[in-house]
DNA sequence: TCTGGGGTCCTAGGACCC
DNA sequence: TCTGGGGTCCTAGGACCC
């Protein structure tokens, strides 16, 4: 979906077409956070997703900003798969505004990949780029050339010609710390990565993982799709808005982010084995800390002391940024219906 | 510039077992 | 008395993605 958060913002304040808009945690530009969504206007002077708030306040001054609405777009997220599932059998849902939809045994994909991108703009009045190619990673890329409202076509021949000359970062799963370390060994482009020398890779990233960045860089990607996947872990952070020095303060935080995320387990019917948790610390520095039980669990009067003693095991010599807690090691609660709640006895 | 919140996958060392 | 090789589980951290 193209800059959906705004664009279901859009829907409901048509007045807002055509501004910088910017979906984010609140409506404070000089507020600890990040850009979560910008419109087309705004990203025009440089404001993008996971830009910090501040940043973007000073490139777009006059920006709008919209306080995010997780629901509506949970909602809208729901309204847009209801029609791919309609029209393609096997979709495997990536996140509240991307999917991939495998039309291997289709006759005519081309028809298909149009059909869903009329449909999801008449009936929700959203729009997406859609990418066509033989698998996941050269369908991904392709879905991003040609935004908003795009519709490419890509095969593994085509993809140097087509984005050869682009930097390395282009390819998924090719992140910043990783175009940094291909840059030092001189490689710079999708074609040098494509090109490069095995050696070089294998030496520089080891010969797994560089194996793996040079088959990317020449779209070979063996992955399907797959449309049930089962969750591995849940988890609730909560970044202070101002960093938290009163310990009673971040227990209680702990406590309500424990019972969070017990109530989503026990919803979605799951349990969790391993209880962990998270804390950042003045300026910015990340500690996890974990304890694997001996059966799983999704009781909140369980979890919360856990964490407060996980907590207890971090030295804490600064304040706290943020605090989080999840659960993983899932396992489906066989007592527990679909709702969670357990089965009335007879 | 000062960095959200929800996830997945990978690595690496140590414990432990056979 | 000194010590193989393989496997799994646990923990901590890091990179990356939406």
């Amino acid at each position: 979906m193209d800059a959906f958060f705004v664009a279901v913002e859009l829907r409901r304040r048509p007045e807002l077409r055509g501004k910088p808009v910017v979906v984010a945690t609140g409506t404070d530009p000089g507020a600890r956070g990040v850009v979560m969504a910008a419109s087309y206007e705004a990203r025009k002077f440089g404001v993008h997703s996971a830009l910090p708030l501040a940043t973007a306040h000073r490139r777009c001054p006059e920006m709008v900003l919209v306080p995010r609405d997780l629901e509506r777009y949970r909602e809208a997220s729901g309204e847009v798969m209801a029609i791919v599932r309609e029209e393609v059998a096997r979709v495997e849902v990536v996140g509240l505004d991307e999917a991939y939809l495998d039309l291997g045994d289709s006759d005519f994909p081309k028809a298909d990949c149009r059909r869903v991108k009329h449909r999801i703009r008449a009936e929700t009045g959203l729009v997406c780029s859609i990418g066509l190619a033989p698998n996941k990673l050269l369908a991904k890329i392709a879905s991003d050339l040609d935004k908003p409202d795009g519709f490419c076509v890509l095969t593994p021949e085509r993809m140097l010609d087509a984005v050869g000359d682009r930097p390395a970062a282009l390819i998924p799963g090719v992140g910043p710390k990783t175009a940094q370390r291909l840059g030092a060994a001189g490689i710079r482009t999708v074609r040098d990565l494509a090109t490069a020398d095995p050696d070089v890779l294998g030496r520089a990233f080891g010969p797994r993982l560089g194996a793996a960045l040079r088959a990317r860089a020449n779209g070979v990607d063996e992955r399907t799709v797959e449309p049930e996947r089962e969750p591995k872990s849940e988890s609730a952070e909560t970044t202070f808005a101002h960093d938290e020095s009163q310990v009673a303060v971040v227990w209680q935080t702990l406590d309500r982010l424990a019972a969070r995320v017990c109530e989503r387990l026990a919803a979605g019917g799951y349990r969790g084995r391993t209880v962990t948790v998270k804390v950042r610390l003045r300026p910015f520095r990340t500690f996890t800390r974990s304890q694997t039980l001996e059966a799983p669990t999704n009781d909140a009067a369980l979890v919360a002391p856990l964490a407060r003693e996980l907590l207890g095991r971090v030295e804490m010599d600064a304040p706290v940024r943020l605090v989080g807690v999840g659960l993983s090691g899932l396992e489906r609660d066989e007592r527990a219906g679909a709702d969670g709640r357990l089965f009335a006895e007879a």
